[in-house]
DNA sequence: ACCGTAGGAGAACGCTCGTTCTCACGTCAA
DNA sequence: TTGACGTGAGAACGAGCGTTCTCCTACGGT
């Protein structure tokens, strides 16, 4: 096993795991025992559990906004984009194992400790504003109306969480057919 | 000092650390330090340190309530009143020691693990969406609306405590006036 | 004065976990 | 063949922490 497909299953233990049952809880044992990566690899591929998280957070990002991206494009009608936001989130929601917004629940465990973890989250979610934000500027709506889509999808991700149900997703993209009709 | 000092000694100090810091890095020891309550007391008063986290959020939850019922009150006009909410939260997001909304936090932190914590997120989240449900049927809009403004305020809540700002409350806000037009 | 008890300070215990080390094995170059 | 090196399995180390225990002090009742 050369050392990238190590690392793609020390990435995928990793995310797993994390994602799962909190970063805190979960050893780096553990991931070694899931991956199959031995501990004397994983740390020479990430010097330390915390460049371990960072490098989930950083892969799990890229393709969480992949897949947005994906379900977005589906559609031509700017407006219609906007709204697959929304739809993309309530299919996220009904995964299985969703367990809410993984930058959300790194930053409520690991954020007054790790400003790595704290900057990765803010990174993520600058990244998806500034999707929203061109999504927004190519149906030709104000600016103003980028932010409150986006409390909107991040109280429903946290509320999904939460409850862990899928409906958040329907009620925030109600209210986003309202404030889009309102601007 | 008798026993009821010594248990609001612990929460005072159980609260500045758990939300300051986070629950899993803070020890009982430095609940001891900084409450000054011994730790024979400590678990006398609280058997566990998950029944101590469990108390630190039931308290909190209670005065976090009254506080935004008491901000509430401050005006009569029922659309007016809805409002308030979100100027509570701005007031709330301002205050020198924000960090976040302990309930999303403590979810990220110990949702995965703890039963009990999560039963007191469920049930401070559920009172609040509760809160609102009344202040929108005494305003006489329809009962949809609630859903709607329940997501803008928690999607403030966690915007944020991410991004340190105060400005979230602000969008929330005139979301609201919006919807509330539209309703 | 004397004893029983409550209380505090802090040591001690047992466990977890991040990280490093040991050791034995296999591989490839010279 | 030999020897340097990478690798894996797992032991070992050291720190942190939840929880309990020990010991000493102080006080209240008789």
């Amino acid at each position: 096993m050369d050392s990238a497909a190590a690392r793609e299953r020390a990435l995928d233990a990793a995310e797993k795991l994390f994602y799962g049952r909190g970063v805190r809880s979960v050893g780096m044992d553990d991931v070694r025992g899931t991956s199959g990566v031995s501990l004397k690899r994983l740390y020479r591929l990430f010097p330390s559990k915390e460049l371990l998280v960072e490098a989930y957070l950083e892969r799990r990002d890229a393709r969480w906004r992949e897949r947005l991206a994906a379900h977005v494009d589906r559609y031509e009608d700017p407006e219609r984009r906007v709204l697959a936001v929304f739809d993309r989130l309530e299919e996220w929601f009904a995964e299985p194992d969703f367990r809410g917004c993984a930058w959300i629940n790194a930053h409520g465990e690991l954020g007054a400790t790790s400003p790595r973890v704290v900057a990765q989250v803010r990174a993520h979610k600058q990244a998806f504003r500034a999707y929203l934000a061109r999504l927004v500027a190519d149906a030709g709506l104000p600016g103003t109306v980028t932010g409150q889509l986006y409390l909107l999808a991040e109280g429903a991700m946290v509320t999904a969480g939460i409850t862990r149900t899928t409906e958040p997703a329907a009620r925030a993209r109600e209210a986003a057919v309202l404030l889009l009709r309102a601007a």
